[in-house]
DNA sequence: TAGTGGTCTAGACCACGCC
DNA sequence: GCGTGGTCTAGACCACTAG
């Protein structure tokens, strides 16, 4: 099967702009100019434009051309994705708590299902950083189910569903949130640095999984003074 | 000037999903009857549906037709569908300002697009309530494009997002949103009846509409402490 | 005025789903 | 086999931007 003509076009497009060839700002060559250089139509050459713009990449502007943007992330932080893919590169991830089994201490958790209030817990705790930031305080929480040599894997790019995925093939397929704006208490202000009763943005989120006996709560405190939690969403 | 033949055959669709006469799971008429029945071409055909897709109400299923889906609601951390039918039906909405064309106060949208500065502002602001407790102020901006009537429209169940839908045809097709855990300021504070100083849950978002100059602004002050923003995700 | 993207026509062939 | 949506051609006219 030879590869269809407006994702061929749409491709070496995007190539271009990836590689920098077409900067934020430049203007990608006219539909007319696509169709003689590729030996296409005007429909396949805005075929391909079109894909360019629904991914985000270029905006269309009438009576000058197709101009390269500023690409959008795709899902964010609180959608499903984790912290690692959210905020960029200059990420570091400290382990306050490396994983291990606990007994459950069910006054940290609040909306347990009834099932997982039986069993032994793992539980890790990170703390995420911007540069030398500290931002975000990283709880988990999830049910002992096989998870061979849990304690011992090393995550995949500091992530943990990166890496539930790879190793497990365990994916996220939901996940439900609550929001708090809060005072800082004592604990948490230590560890992010800053004074104690400070606004801390407080997120509590259960993961669905596609296992089904697996749910993941996690409990994040973010000090969103200088880095805004942020979230994109496109239909 | 006559309207657009792709964009009057999307309406025609839309509206009868929006009737129930193509409920979901329902097929629409295939491409070629609608050639037929209004008579263009496919590509015309296939163009008002791509719309329609586009804005979530259909799926294309290769080899069988077009059919009626659940409109997704939630889009990332809020619904799209506004308030009303976020929290419950127990809410009450207080007009602080009605609809009111405005030269823009800028300090107030931080990001604010290039072509949006420029002309005056549809804004208007809303306080939510929860039985008799206020729980968000909503500020909303957007660019003064063409809504007839838009002053003296009743909002559709209190929903301007449904408003938009139904009466102009306008679709939410995204959004991107900043989170901020605050100190509440004087104005703040007085309107949702808390302490200066208590910490809110501030959120900034920027809609993106099936009106390619259409992006609507809004800025939300929550009041976390009784009510927590909810949100549910699922692929 | 020349070039650009936006809309639209009238065809064609193909791959998929179903009977 | 037939109808469906997916891709593609070869044109046309229009509205917008800019020199």
């Amino acid at each position: 099967m030879t590869e269809l003509k407006y994702i061929a076009v749409r491709n070496f497009l995007k190539e271009q702009i990836q590689q920098g060839t077409f900067g934020v700002g430049d203007f990608l060559p006219s539909e007319n100019e696509l169709c003689r250089k590729f030996s296409i139509t005007r429909t396949t050459a805005r075929k391909a434009l079109d894909e360019l713009l629904k991914e985000g990449f270029i905006e269309k502007k009438h009576g000058k051309g197709s101009c390269v943007i500023e690409r959008r992330k795709s899902l964010g932080l609180l959608t499903v994705k984790g912290f690692s893919e959210a905020v960029g590169k200059n990420v570091k991830t400290i382990f306050i708590q490396k994983p291990t089994l606990q007994k459950l201490n069910s006054s940290i958790i609040t909306a347990l299902k009834d099932e997982d209030k039986k069993s032994d817990y793992w539980f890790f705790e990170r703390l995420r950083c911007v540069g030398e930031t500290p931002v975000m305080i990283e709880k988990n929480w999830f049910s002992n189910i096989s998870l061979p040599k849990f304690k011992d894997v090393s995550f995949i790019d500091n992530s943990f569903f990166k890496t539930l995925s790879q190793k497990y093939f365990i994916e996220i397929i939901g996940s439900s949130q609550e929001l708090r704006a809060e005072f800082a208490n004592k604990e948490v202000a230590k560890i992010l640095q800053i004074e104690i009763h400070s606004p801390i943005l407080h997120i509590s989120v259960q993961f669905k999984t596609s296992v089904s006996n697996l749910t993941i709560y996690s409990e994040l405190y973010c000090n969103t003074k200088k880095f805004p939690i942020g979230n994109n969403y496109y239909i």
